[in-house]
DNA sequence: CGTGCATCCTCAGGTAACATGAGGTGCAAG
DNA sequence: CTTGCACCTCATGTTACCTGAGGATGCACG
């Protein structure tokens, strides 16, 4: 029960293999033992970590950002504040993101439209969307 | 007036120098002059191109997608259907984007707000934030 | 016992879109 | 003549892995 291979731990942790690996590379991961073949041996908790990281990154932390939460849960009282303003700076960055995103939506729409009014059925010399593409956005 | 060299292309084009190069390097650009001691040159259409790349860029599309883009625009008839299919495409992976970010802000504000209503002041053995983090997300 | 396939190992190099730095040239001003 | 900036090429760094080479090991089957 105690002593998976990477392939297991890849399974149970919903990484890849190299994945796993290149966690460990990254120093996130801590004393992975090694059967006397030579090959990785992992315990729950090393699975319980790999999750830990596996979700942080899909919530969109970077591996520094991991690197940062894990020390604030491995104090011997995790500090949930340090973790809680983590999270909070990173809504930030989504909420620019987003606004970026909506703003492209919007320049391609009306780019897309552009077109359809001018030439919805083939081709015609009044749709300007290359020559709106080329204009500048700001500047 | 039709000899700028890399640094005016830059500037006029919103790029850094080392983007301009490296455009060039990508084939975006064709027909980049040399002056005789080796600099390169760039005319009013160069740093048309540059805009356009940039501006695509701007909006999100990939070095292979301006490529293309440049291959619609290049044609003696620019077909523009074929920049509004790309930008209809685009617009959908944009739409994909914004609904991950959602449900990223939706659960890191759910993160944030266990932490917020058990330890508003101080930490509290109630708060369940990084056990949280530590929970699989789905699977 | 041998064969064969899956899994594991360690490097090394690739991906996207540039940024940065080393080391050297060209050219104008003081 | 020297200072200093803009330019040149080439190499390497960035992020978070993926892919492949080349080789060892483990397990099942006949």
């Amino acid at each position: 029960m105690a002593g998976m291979c990477i392939g297991q731990a890849a399974e149970r942790s919903g990484c890849t293999v190299a994945t796993v690996r290149h966690y460990e590379d990254e120093g996130l991961l801590k004393g992975i033992g090694r059967a006397p073949n030579g090959r990785r041996v992992y315990g729950w908790p090393d699975i319980h970590r790999l999750r830990f990281v596996r979700r942080c990154r899909d919530l969109g932390f970077s591996i520094d950002d991991v690197r940062s939460l894990l020390g604030a849960t491995d104090a011997l009282s995790p500090d949930c504040l340090a973790v809680r303003d983590m999270a909070v700076a990173h809504i930030d960055r989504l909420r620019v993101m987003r606004a970026e995103i909506d703003a492209l939506e919007q320049s391609l729409s009306s780019l897309a439209n552009t077109c359809n009014e001018a030439c919805a059925t083939g081709r015609s010399s009044v749709c300007t969307i290359v020559e709106d593409l080329a204009a500048t956005a700001s500047g």
